[in-house]
RNA sequence: CGAAGGGGAGCAGAUGGUCGCUCCUCCUGAUAUCACGCGAAGCGGGAAAUGAGGAGGAGAGGAAAGUCCGAGCUCCAAAGGGCAGGGUGGUCCGUAACACGGACUGCCCCUGUGAAGUAGGCGCAGCCGCCACUUCACGGGGGUAAGGAAAGUGCCACAGAAAACAUACCGCCCUGUGGAGUAGGCGUAGCCGCCACUCCACAGGGUAAGGGUGAAAAGGCGAGGCAAGGGCUCACCAGUACCCUGAGCGAUUGGGGUAGCUAGGUAAACCCCACCCGGAGCAAGACCAAAUAGGUUCCGCUUCCUCCCUGUGGAGUGGCGGCUACGCCUACUCCACAGGGGAGAUAAGAAAAGCCCAUUCAAAUUUGUCCCGAGGCAAUAGCAUCGGGACAAAGGCGGGACGGGUGAGGUCGCUUGAGACCCUGAGCAAUCAGGGCCCUAGAUAAAUGGCCAUCCUCCCGAUUCCCACUGAAAAGCGGGAUCGGGAUGACAGAACUCGGCUUAUGGUCCCCUUCGAAAA
RNA sequence: UGGGGGAUCGUUCAAUGGUAGGACAACGGACUCUGACUCCGUGAAUCGAGGUUCAACUCCUCGUCCCCCAG
């Protein structure tokens, strides 16, 4: 009973998890270490606490708002479903590139668990 | 029944499970009006800097979009007038308002029917028939920024004679001069001269009938008239203005008459007329917190008059005491000084934004120096007082420029509103009135999503199925059914809120027009 | 989110409503032994769709894209 408790809500994504001060996305994108995929690009830092943050960059020239808010959706969904296969404690900053055109989740899906894990 | 075009209405895949997101309400616990944490304000209910677990409810759109109009709301002290600027433009109505909507009118386009005409085409010997074109009448559909071009200014490239006070290039006509010709006439024997006619050249004039061009050429056509012509005159037609009259609330329109005979286009060119508009926008605005230097510098202004109250002094009147001088006062009036208060004038400027005006607000104190005047001490000097003036400084008020701090902090505004739905009534309609009923997103690195199953829609393929057509058959083609796979399904995401417009877009239904097919 | 401004050859700038013009770049030729420089020539555009007008880069409406400013 309390297993199922906590695992359910492990799979949560609140607001503490997210990342909202400017400084943050600032420190984040000046200091942490860069990978980047065909679409994505990712930026990760240690931080002080006992979990991951998440922010997430689309720009404007990405698309329109429809679009963009589905993307930040699916890797919303996607960080809530897979954080606890990242080890450790990080500040993660996904940004879009400008020829992303994902319709569904599962194209998404892959490309971010092979740029993640 | 199908296809195309136009118009209108409504929907925005459905159901279930599961994992999540945002907001609200409630329950229990360690009295959650507490403890703790985040620097603070304020907030936080669970992997964090932190105490825990549940239950329930709500959660994107017809366009949420573009920001093209109009409003509400907030601030600019109040929101007045004029100019400038901007906008609108048939009429009437609707509306909180509009560049919106409805009805009607005018104009334009498309189309149908009917009539008339034609020197058009076809058939026919012909009459005539069919088609085509033009005009008129009636009907249907669509569009319409639809005031004024006889208030003024500007422009109308190229071409053309001329592009707007009409002009005179060609042409036509008249007159004059000169030349040439003639089988003409007169004089003469003839040369020759004059007259007449024709042609040419030049000069002067008349003329808009005709003329290549152009988007557009100064009403059309016929007759008369004329040297030639011309609305020069007349008949008909078209157009304009005015008058009378019928219809309509009105735009407008039917009929009649008169006039001048004509006025080109462009106002989405300037402009004129009528009407409307103060500006900025929720990043408006209010409060709280943090931090800093309530900093530097420049400029302008800081002037007068009057009323009331209180106090002091003086004068007068009155009362009392007193024999006169005089003394006192609880009274009144006037003058001077001091303090206080209110009102008015003026005023740097401010509200104010593009400018001006009205209106309102607005500091207006102190000190020092110099000059002048008055009288006092004094006596060529000088000293202090009072009044006036000038200058300076400090303070105050207002404005400009530069700088310092904080670092995208929190709460409210923030969703009950010209609100949605249903019924009844008024109205052709837009819309309005009455009644009932309901509360229906409030995020802020920004909430609606992911997965699974079934059904619906669309696409592709297959067939042992069925129906219709062609064919003698084999077979072909179309539709339906079943199975499998795919599209996971158009445009698109609230950001203060409404009313419209425009743009993007998937199906469904209804109406109108045209075409095709079938049946009667 | 709100408020402003703009779009012209490949690039950067012009153009009273009346033939879209330069400069740089590109290509071809001339000059040169070759290249550069210079000279001559050529091609190449009004953001898209409607409307007003005889005529639209220009005027009006709608759309697309870009830039700037606001705490």
């Amino acid at each position: 009973m309390k297993m199922g408790i906590t695992v359910k809500g492990s799979f949560r994504f609140t607001k503490k998890e997210r990342i909202t001060q400017p400084q943050d996305f600032r420190r984040v994108m000046k200091l942490g270490r860069r990978h980047a995929s065909r679409d994505f690009i990712l930026f990760i830092q240690k931080n002080e606490n006992t979990f991951h943050r998440l922010g997430i960059v689309v720009k404007k020239e990405i698309g329109p708002a429809t679009f963009r808010n589905r993307m930040k959706r699916y890797i919303r969904e996607f960080f809530r479903l897979h954080k606890h296969q990242i080890k450790g404690s990080y500040d993660i900053i996904l940004m879009v590139k400008k020829g992303c055109s994902f319709n569904r989740y599962q194209e998404a899906e892959g490309e971010l668990r092979r740029l993640i894990l």
